[in-house]
DNA sequence: TATTTAAGATGACGTGTGTCATCCTCAATG
DNA sequence: CATTGAGGATGACACACGTCATCTTAAATA
């Protein structure tokens, strides 16, 4: 063996992680090998000691930047549902996450990235989804177990939504707009089906 | 005056014609120059006779395809607000138009690829929104003005959420589960509206 | 009909980028 | 301590793509 694998295993997840993040920014094809090498702090050369491909180290990359996600979607294991759901729907459709998609929620920041990318980001974007959608239904306050989960896919659409469509628009007001009435209307939502 | 100016004009509209679709399939930097001039029956040569750049023609095609998709929705004066309103729930969220985005909404296509875009493609952009928000304003019975708009954008929000998700999905289940459930949901909350 | 002018064709250039061959260097093993 | 093998650095190649100079050709005008 020759140098550590520490090292290796380090520089890799350094690698990616830059990798993902700019993906969230700027999206796949912004990405440049030696770009993202010298983010890394290493030069080019190296980056197929890690990497097959371009192809896949942004397979790897979207992987990761949707895995990173959940983490965030898992903390608060509150004890009330309804504060809970409420506390994901303010955190999601927010001004601090609009403006930061480099370390917010990939499913809003790379559907259409992913669509166009290679099996293991697909499948990785599908598994997000399902995931979001359990949570939803874990939280929701509805006497059908199949009108609650219709609820928790809108739920999950309307935020998805309004966060790429606010990041897409260019007057700030109606940005502002999109997020705030989405949920002012989630939320009534939520406050109606709980009675 | 040389060549006439019409064969000038359709040239020009085939190939912003053909951007847009291509735009909304395979995204902006899939965009190349010499094979959109071909795909246009022409060859690359006259290609700055009609822009100043590759960026400008972008700008241009974006517009294009998103004050295309208003014309969709401006079909269908329909007498009655809520068959309206369900009509374009079920046209918007359906299978035809998940596969098929190169002749669909650019809102939902192409948010991502607009946020990092011109400004005349982020101003098309918000027009559209706008237009959106308004139409469907004008279709959902609500009481209070301010809670009928909260619930537009919510609709919009979930419209564009379900169809940029459906087409990242790798399951073909889920991704039909996204489409079918979001409509539920949305009909649902516009029957209990309506009382 | 002769002239003019611009749309479009042909071909080339420069640059950026993915990929790979080669060399260097140090940690792990004996 | 000597050896070795792999991570990383350096440099180069091939190719694709945006851009532009130049030529060709046909429509518009006198």
């Amino acid at each position: 063996m020759a140098r550590s694998q520490a090292e290796k295993d380090a520089s890799h997840r350094r690698i990616v992680k830059a990798a993902a993040a700019q993906i969230r920014r700027d999206g796949v094809d912004a990405v440049k090998v030696a770009e993202l090498m010298r983010e890394a702090g290493l030069t080019h050369g190296g980056f197929y000691r890690h990497f097959s491909s371009r192809e896949d180290l942004i397979d790897e990359a979207i992987d990761a930047a949707l895995t990173d996600g959940s983490r965030r979607a898992d903390t608060g294991e509150s004890q009330d549902p309804g504060a809970e759901l409420a506390q994901i729907i303010d955190g999601y459709v927010s001004k601090a996450h609009r403006d930061n998609p480099q370390v917010g929620c990939a499913v809003a920041a790379l559907p259409t990235d992913v669509s166009r990318s290679g099996s293991r980001a697909r499948h990785a974007y599908s598994r997000q989804v399902r995931r979001y959608i359990d949570r939803l239904v874990g939280l929701i306050r509805q006497a059908e177990p199949d009108t609650k989960r219709d609820e928790a896919v809108l739920t999950l659409s309307a935020l998805v939504g309004a966060v790429a469509m606010s990041r897409a628009v260019d007057d700030p007001e109606l940005s502002d707009e999109i997020l705030a009435r989405t949920a002012n209307a989630l939320h009534r939502r939520a406050h109606e089906a709980a009675g």
